[in-house]
RNA sequence: GGAGAGGUGUCCGAGCGGUCGAAGGAGCACGCCUGGAACGCGUGUAUAGUGAAAGCUAUCGAGGGUUCGAAUCCCUCCCUCUCCGCCA
């Protein structure tokens, strides 16, 4: 959720934004506009009735106390609680009403970020490696798993329905080793705190970090206990600190965990139905910060970074995508995605998305920092990314690191974590 | 799952229908005292909204109700603790 007080001073700009995002649409800024200030001047002519109750119960209590009579003031207070009674529908309907509006909002965009409609409009900002040769037709990770019999999509299948799989083998081998080689150098070599926290959450985590309410459709949710299957951590590590108030002279806070990640794929029918690219449940390790407003754009190519840093141990050659303004998530101000190259599919697939929320995500947490020396709590920056989806790195290891005959080998930033 | 106890400010803890945003203490900050410190003394010490400010409004786990008035009474839910049951 953006300030409403900035919101209230840049119609223009939230106009503005809105088209580079191309969500026109999504919001109506006049109704907005009207509904703040009803909302604005029923809340205090609210706040002048509850003022003038308040004061007359007072005085009821005194007088009852010196055994006075008070039909009269009681009286009074009972016309003041009619009219209360009669703004109180109407103050909640134009508050919820904006709240609606406000929360469908997106996040303001930074100025780096090119201006497009699509993906096409993304800008590569820089390629690490180069694209593997070889002298034979590299295979998707699907076969080469299929015939290695370490992937196996019909028992996936048998067990939960399409989109779900089972590794076996190297394969459930090679995805632990990469999660620790993942958490390891987060936790060594980046400063960050290992987290293991719940993959099942409830409502208000959902709405902290703007899966809920607007996105419901994409996540599975446990209607018989209120709790959801997470669909990427950032949702827990995120939400670890929701409704707090961190000393500011901790910041910043870097936290890193491993979990399974649910999706419901809702509007995903037939785009990679085969594969590990995209299924119901994979497994990510995901990086958060929590910093000082001050820092966020260094922090986040510092995050970018600390996920390349994956890749370029594994070896395998990737992108990095600035997003440009109608493909960066609604939350998002800037995001960088990495993408890896793929041989077998041959193209680049999407690994990891690092951005910088500013406060937007706080905000709607109630994630906010104070000086050890006192002054005004004010929310602080989040920023999440991916370090990195695992399963995919995993398909991108057997494609990258497939020879002739079908066997696959281990990067040399694996083979400690695969000794017997 | 059953029985009981409880959730109050940074923390401990009082309040159980009226002038209570909330006694008292601890902690913290500032000042005095001191060569310096401890002790002692004094002052201050939640968040949000609104307002130029004084102030006003809301918040005592969450939501609803009773009442002229609720931290205090009633209902529902959540959480914590103790005992029993079950269990990787």
């Amino acid at each position: 959720m953006l300030d409403p007080k900035f919101v209230r001073e840049n119609y223009d700009y939230i106009e503005k934004m809105l088209k580079l995002r191309k969500m026109e649409g999504a919001c109506d800024i006049n109704e907005l506009k009207t509904l703040d200030d009803k909302r604005r001047d029923l809340s205090s002519e609210m706040n002048s009735l509850r003022e003038e109750r308040n004061s007359v119960s007072k005085s009821i209590g005194i007088r009852k106390q010196k055994g006075e009579a008070c039909d009269d003031l009681m009286e009074h207070v009972q016309t003041i609680n009619d009219k209360i009674e009669a703004i109180t529908d109407s103050l909640n309907k134009y508050d919820t009403a904006y709240n609606d509006i406000m929360l469908s909002i997106p996040n303001r965009l930074h100025e780096s970020v090119p201006e497009g409609t699509d993906e096409s409009f993304n800008k590569v900002v820089r390629e690490w490696g180069e694209k593997p040769t070889f002298d034979f037709e590299p295979k998707p990770h699907y076969d080469l798993g299929t015939d290695l019999k370490i992937l196996d999509f019909e028992r996936g299948v048998k067990l939960a329905g399409a989109r779900f799989y089972v590794y076996r083998g190297l394969a459930a081998r090679l995805e632990r080793a990469l999660i620790s080689l993942m958490l390891d150098t987060h936790t060594n070599e980046h400063g960050y705190t290992e987290v293991f926290a719940p993959f099942l959450v409830n409502d208000e985590s959902m709405i902290g970090t703007g899966q809920y309410p607007k996105f419901k459709d994409e996540y599975y949710r446990l209607d018989r206990d209120n709790l959801s299957l997470i669909p990427t951590a950032e949702v827990t590590l995120t939400n670890l600190y929701r409704d707090e108030i961190l000393t500011k002279e901790d910041l910043p806070l870097y936290v890193a965990g491993q979990s399974s990640c649910f999706r419901r794929e809702a509007g995903s029918a037939g785009r990679d139905t085969r594969g590990l690219i995209r299924v119901h449940q994979f497994q990510k390790v995901e990086m958060v910060k929590f910093v000082d407003p001050e820092s966020s754009f260094d922090e986040l190519e510092k995050l970018v970074a600390n996920a390349e840093a994956i890749l370029q141990k594994l070896g395998l050659h990737y992108r990095v995508l600035l997003l440009c303004s109608g493909d960066t998530s609604a939350s998002s101000c800037k995001t960088y995605d990495l993408e890896v190259w793929m041989p077998g599919l041959n193209r680049y697939v999407e690994i990891s998305s690092c951005s910088n929320f500013l406060d937007y995500q706080a905000r709607r947490a109630m994630i906010r920092c104070k000086s050890k020396d006192g002054g005004k709590p004010e929310y602080l920056h989040t920023l999440n990314g991916s370090g990195v989806a695992a399963g995919r790195a995993l398909a991108a290891v057997m494609e990258n690191y497939q020879h002739e005959d079908g066997s696959i080998g281990v990067p040399e930033a694996l083979k400690k974590y695969l000794e017997r």
